[in-house]
DNA sequence: TTGTACGCGTTATCAA
DNA sequence: TTGATAACGCGTACAA
């Protein structure tokens, strides 16, 4: 049962002997050649079906010094973000006949150094980074490899020449959300961000803080807490944000996978969002399902994604592309949101 | 700045002027076998460190006919349960130096195509579905490729001599859900499935009947329902099961992502579990922070992804196995569900 | 319109 | 211990 003969694939020869023509005729016709005649065209096309001939990519590829594939690392498979970009790059990718190398780095240096070397081992034609962390060595040997770069959510090495990025304006989106907070009334707001040290995470504290500047109010180192991204992390700040004299009457959150542990610890429904407001950032998909429903910048994710692999697919081309793609955040209200309490 | 010169990797070959030997002496050399001379073997691999090389898999995999690749196919990659499992596999495949082609089929026939004619010309390995649906000519066509198989969640092609399967028991696992309902003193209870005729839902309506056959429930076809795999799809479904004249009082979900539609339909986390009892499926990261928190059955899953790995590598090593890797589900009893109102 | 010959970067088999 | 030499399956310039 468990016998795989090392099946001998039908090559490109067995089929020029079966048709009485040389390999050369076989590989133009199958490749749609015109100079081939019509007829022998057919005939060699008819002899490679019934055959089940299929060509092999990794001898094309070894002359062809291309293997239409693509590797997209992430810092974690199972960090939902993640999913719909990758859903929009796989349905570019494969609309173009490209493969999708997925690898998971952990944001660990030692993995990361697999994953790039395994990419370069591969070949593959171009990258997608969706870590939200790298190490520090880890772009360099990245742009080593001379291949087409692009960064989903941009990060430190955006600044090298062969790495593009698509993103959305994390200051903006968190100083319109965090704005919302503003104009229902509140003033304690707090902010529960990313330990990674994500640039992204900067950047939406960045507009997290300008929101409060814009409406005079003074922000509070307390009111700031960060822990790793998962809602059980997020549930232990939150306690702590909680025990807080001045007990927060708001919080903007990194992202929803925060929120959802913000909002638990929160308890019960009860008191979200009369006694807190919680606003969240990314949309995943139980953002609506929630009880109540989350606030929340919606990113636009599997446009994200599909933009990122047009880009690449662009570099490959070598034509001239922008540094980088911005696309827009939208605060969607929903009932997580409310003005603070009297 | 968008120019990436057709890099000349450095060869084998290149090396080997660089170090006056022949090409095979560095081939010997770097894969470490020990006929090399120990002082060579050095001043070779220096050479090959020095001047950035790095083999090339696809040269390799031309001779060895091997490429060490696997793909894996999903029905939808934006389906979280997928995640952990894929995960798992990821983690075992990198672990052997495996790398990981992923594709999403989308159930459609055409990309089913597609996808098999891509890991066909990529050579792949062997190949892990997780496809939840599959069309007809799928998996005869996947079987052609003479490649080891293996399904995770058993369904149709199970039966085919290269196809092997990792699975929870399905009717056992439903039944034990359901029989928690019936044990809670509910009689009324619905069961909302998925549409696409997956070979997991009939298992798990099967548990389900057997669960009300037990306790001598008899079963009522207007409390079963069917919908999409979207949460949105489960509220629509629930709404209706709401107008019943006799109201269930219990719904035992396909799965978590229905579940929580369920919960929202259901209203307000007043309701549930007071009025209505919910039973989800899984127990995806989202399910103990939902509210109220979900009653569910946890499946094994980043494990049920190293194990698919695993058995892969050992058909891929010609070792005999068994055909089908049996996990076992865990009813978690959370807050979704209570006795029936009085 | 077709065939010959060579090369892509490895591994593997012989001899030396 | 090392070096020629031949594959692996394909694309392609050149010749016929």
């Amino acid at each position: 049962m468990a016998s795989f003969s090392r099946t001998a694939h039908v090559s490109i020869k067995d089929i020029a002997r079966a048709a009485g023509v040389s390999h050369s005729t076989v590989s133009r016709a199958l490749q749609g050649v015109p100079v081939v005649k019509r007829e022998t065209a057919e005939r060699i096309q008819q002899i490679a079906l019934e055959a089940g001939y299929t060509a092999s990519a990794v001898a094309r590829s070894l002359v062809t010094r291309k293997t239409r594939t693509i590797g997209v690392v992430v810092t974690t498979i199972t960090d939902p973000f993640h999913h719909e970009i990758i859903s929009g790059v796989d349905e570019v990718a494969s609309e173009w006949g490209y493969s999708v190398i997925l690898a998971d780095s952990r944001a660990d240096p030692e993995r990361e150094i697999r994953v790039v070397r395994s990419f370069h081992e591969r070949r593959v034609d171009g990258i997608i980074v969706m870590s939200s962390r790298v190490g520090a060595l880890y772009m360099p040997m990245l742009t080593e490899m001379k291949v087409p770069i692009v960064i989903v959510n941009n990060q430190r090495g955006a600044e090298e020449d062969f790495v593009h990025s698509v993103t959305i304006d994390n200051v903006e989106a968190a100083r319109i959300a965090t704005r919302h907070l503003v104009e229902l009334g509140h003033t304690r707001i707090a902010y529960l961000g990313n330990l990674l040290g994500v640039y992204s995470d900067t950047e939406r504290f960045a507009g997290y803080r300008h929101a409060l500047m814009d409406a005079n109010i003074p922000f509070q180192a307390r009111l700031v807490a960060h822990c790793q991204n998962r809602p059980e992390d997020a549930m232990v700040a939150m306690r702590n944000l909680l025990t807080l004299p001045q007990v927060p009457t708001a919080v903007f959150c990194y992202n929803d996978l925060l929120a959802l542990g913000v909002l638990k610890a929160s308890g019960g429904g009860v008191r979200v969002p009369h006694q807190i407001s919680i606003v969240g950032f990314d949309d995943l998909f139980f953002a609506s399902f929630l009880d109540p429903s989350l606030t929340t910048v919606q990113q636009p994710k599997k446009e994200m994604g599909r933009l990122a692999m047009d880009l690449l697919f662009r570099l490959l081309r070598g034509e001239e592309v922008e540094k980088t793609i911005h696309v827009k955040g939208t605060l969607i209200v929903r009932d997580s949101t409310a003005p603070p309490p009297t």
